[in-house]
DNA sequence: GATCCGATGCAATAGATTTGCATGAATATT
DNA sequence: AATATTCATGCAAATCTATTGCATCGGATC
């Protein structure tokens, strides 16, 4: 497997995002929402991969063999990630990235982002905890997600091996 | 002072990104950078607004009283933010948003979205913890900044005062 | 005064995402 | 069965955000 961003599944940190187990048409289902083949599609590519990616790569990925529009693209990851099957994790001024939400087999887990390469990677769930506690009790508001995001330089690049 | 979001400054948690104290031209001076008016104008506007603001924001309230270009300001956004006087926030698919980045007068803080009016709030420092021991121990790259976002609904809203 | 450089403006471009409108298949209604 | 409704999709165009290329201008330097 070729070094380099997550368009090429080569996630360094951790492999909670891969998923074999999670049956797609299933979450589908029990979000009343029609198991298309192109809604399979998607799930498929960005469970299979172990690192979130853009729209673009998801459709180019279907596109190697089914015909998809990219505007379809599109309207799928929106619809996934309101019913919460998908999360959207976004990053300075680029593409959003798209990975599994969390469910049975996908724990939350922070985000890392190279600053000089710009790969994202998933990170361990435990390597990084957070006091909800202490949140909760003084916010006023309703919380619903905590997203923890880790920028810095990636092993790749500490050693040399990150393109500019 | 009006009610909504961030663009007319009524942060609802906190006042952490709100400054009396930052003098802009010496932070632009400490950074090898000229104290231009219009770099001025940039951090006085951001410095001066309790909530991150977009480039448009920024733009749109610098006009009002002095002529500027839209890619001046994006230049120096992206300046500032390079040197470290500001910092950039990325929410979902949108507009990045940039408040003051930390430094003696501005510890660095988690920021709140609302799901809902997509308003943009900055929290109080203390009331989310991370253990960044863990991390730091468990994770093979440089860790050079950690981010947290908290997604809910915010007061305003859950009182049913939040637009669509 | 001639030259260089950095900051800025203006126009054009690029990239990501969204919207409007049409079609076609599946389902519900009469 | 014929019609209406709904929903997923495709295609083209528009929108929004950000970046790039090139010209100018003022100040500092030679």
């Amino acid at each position: 497997m070729a070094a380099g961003p997550c368009t090429v599944a080569n996630n360094l940190y951790c492999d909670q995002a891969m998923c074999e187990q999670c049956n797609y048409a299933r979450l589908l289902k029990n979000a009343d929402l029609e198991a298309t083949a192109n809604r399979l599609h998607v799930m498929e590519v960005v469970g299979g991969n172990n690192c979130p990616l853009t729209a673009a790569e998801i459709f180019h990925t279907i596109s190697r063999t089914q015909p998809i529009n990219q505007v379809t693209v599109y309207r799928i990851l929106e619809l996934l990630v309101e019913q919460n099957l998908l999360e959207r994790i976004t990053i300075g001024g680029r593409a959003a990235h798209y990975g599994m939400a969390p469910n049975e087999h996908h724990a939350p887990h922070p985000h890392f982002i190279c600053t000089r390469c710009a790969a994202i990677d998933c990170l361990s769930p435990e390597c990084l905890s957070v006091d909800m506690e202490n949140l909760r009790k003084t916010f006023s508001g309703e919380v619903e997600r905590v997203e923890v995001r880790v920028e810095g330089i990636c092993r790749n690049c500490l050693k040399g091996g990150g393109k500019k």
